[in-house]
DNA sequence: CGCTTGATTGATTTGAGTCAATCCCAGTGG
DNA sequence: CCACTGGGATTGACTCAAATCAATCAAGCG
């Protein structure tokens, strides 16, 4: 199984011969380079690897590997996760195009979770170091950081509050609203979709068990919430899902 | 309540009538000025707010209040946390001296939490735009603050391992070890102290309810792990609590 | 010295986990 | 082209860890 996850990573993809630029790239304004000029965008142009490509189920980087940079999904999904010595994965993020993830090397220039693709996905990578340097002389690439980096942090503070204190169907209900406008967000459908994560993943995230997941699953559709046919969903009543996570108190 | 809240908070205190720079204040190695030259250090202690002061129980912020700066604890202790519409808090974590919080505001500018003192306590303020401009020009607070956002994120993704993986029991006895460990690292003993928060506290930062954790601590205790009275805590064996939580694989 | 608030203890309930079969599809190879 | 197969998904039966409900108990305070 290992031998075979190495095999596919080291593959050559088709993918890795396309050259694209920041400038044409339609994530650009989800991504790092949202609010630079064009001038400044060229800078940042210069300095990304990509694309790189991992294929499904291949890890991108593990506990220990030297922090490279900021690494950007283009395209396929990638997810981020801790584990127990038992095996299980808590699983900390699901990362779509555009979104960031690796700044856990931050701390100490070391990777401290695992990342792996969960389906067939090119990403950029932003090399620290450079992103740095270019950092000190554009105050807008700083506050895009700042606003990654806080952005984070609160996706991180929204997971505690679902896992320290809702249940499971909260969970469910908060965790497809979550995929749904984040989907919508890159212009596709918000309410017809084809999730990118196993059962397995989802029930990692959510901190229960893979049976749960299926049954809450099932139990949504016979309310007619959704209709969901392996990861196919369409969601039926977004009002009904909203108002089961209609407990999380927002700022005025 | 309220009203009690907010006179404790606009009362005047002592200790801000105190004058401390960051060059004689005894957390500067575990705060933000870390690795900083004299000179460094002496351009960042100018733009410190400080001392402000708060007393027990008062809120310091709460969410869409105006996002200031990177706030430092001196004297005290802090929590920072989301609530449900029910009212239940999830602590997002407890914050000792040294510790930074705050930077939750980072994304939008507006604080997303609330933060509150859990006893009478002391902090500064770094405001974020002239911390902002600093950074520019001093490659060495821009690594210590990546360093510090990468600590929080990590501190948030341990968290999120205890809430969405780990039992009653290991959960507790991780806070255990964290707090002695943080104690420890302040100069004081790792196995004899005062907790500064309540067992509510405690209760809505492991995502339990709190007649759980009066009823762990008595297990603690029996088990010859632990002596505890109130909130003085004596840890009798280590050994033990390393034991319960040796659970989180560790990055080789 | 009563009062309020936080902590403890006990009795009972329950949401979600665990264990154990299937089921079902995607991919493989004959 | 279709049978085979293995892993993910589903379903059902049963269990249990922790929540909830309900009294005390203890301590700090006005």
């Amino acid at each position: 199984m290992k031998a075979m996850m190495q095999k596919k990573a080291n593959q050559a993809h088709l993918t890795s011969q396309l050259k694209v630029s920041c400038d044409t790239c339609s994530l650009s304004e989800l991504c790092l380079p949202r609010g630079l000029s064009k001038e400044d965008l060229n800078k940042l142009d210069h300095l990304i690897e990509r694309p790189r490509s991992h294929d499904a189920n291949t890890l991108i980087y593990q506990p220990g590997d030297k922090f490279t940079g900021f690494y950007a999904v283009r395209s396929g999904g990638v997810k981020t996760y801790l584990t127990k010595k038992t095996g299980e994965q808590q699983i900390l993020g699901f990362h779509l195009p555009g979104e960031v993830f690796g700044l856990d090397g931050l701390e100490n220039s070391k990777q401290r979770c695992y990342a792996a693709a969960m389906e067939n996905t090119s990403y950029c990578i932003l090399p620290h170091e450079e992103l740095d340097s270019l950092c000190a002389v554009i105050p807008e690439l700083r506050s895009q950081v700042y606003h990654i980096m806080g952005h984070e942090m609160n996706c991180d503070h929204a997971h505690l509050l679902l896992l320290g204190q809702q249940t499971a169907h909260e969970r469910l209900a908060t965790f497809l609203l979550s995929i749904s406008s984040r989907f919508k967000k890159r212009g596709f459908s918000a309410t017809s979709f084809v999730l990118p994560m196993s059962r397995h993943d989802i029930a990692g995230y959510l901190g229960i068990a893979v049976e749960t997941v299926s049954r809450l699953f099932k139990s949504f559709q016979e309310q007619g919430i959704i209709k969901i046919n392996r990861k196919q969903v369409d969601i039926l009543d977004l009002d009904k899902l909203n108002e089961m996570v209609a407990n999380c108190e927002e700022p005025k």
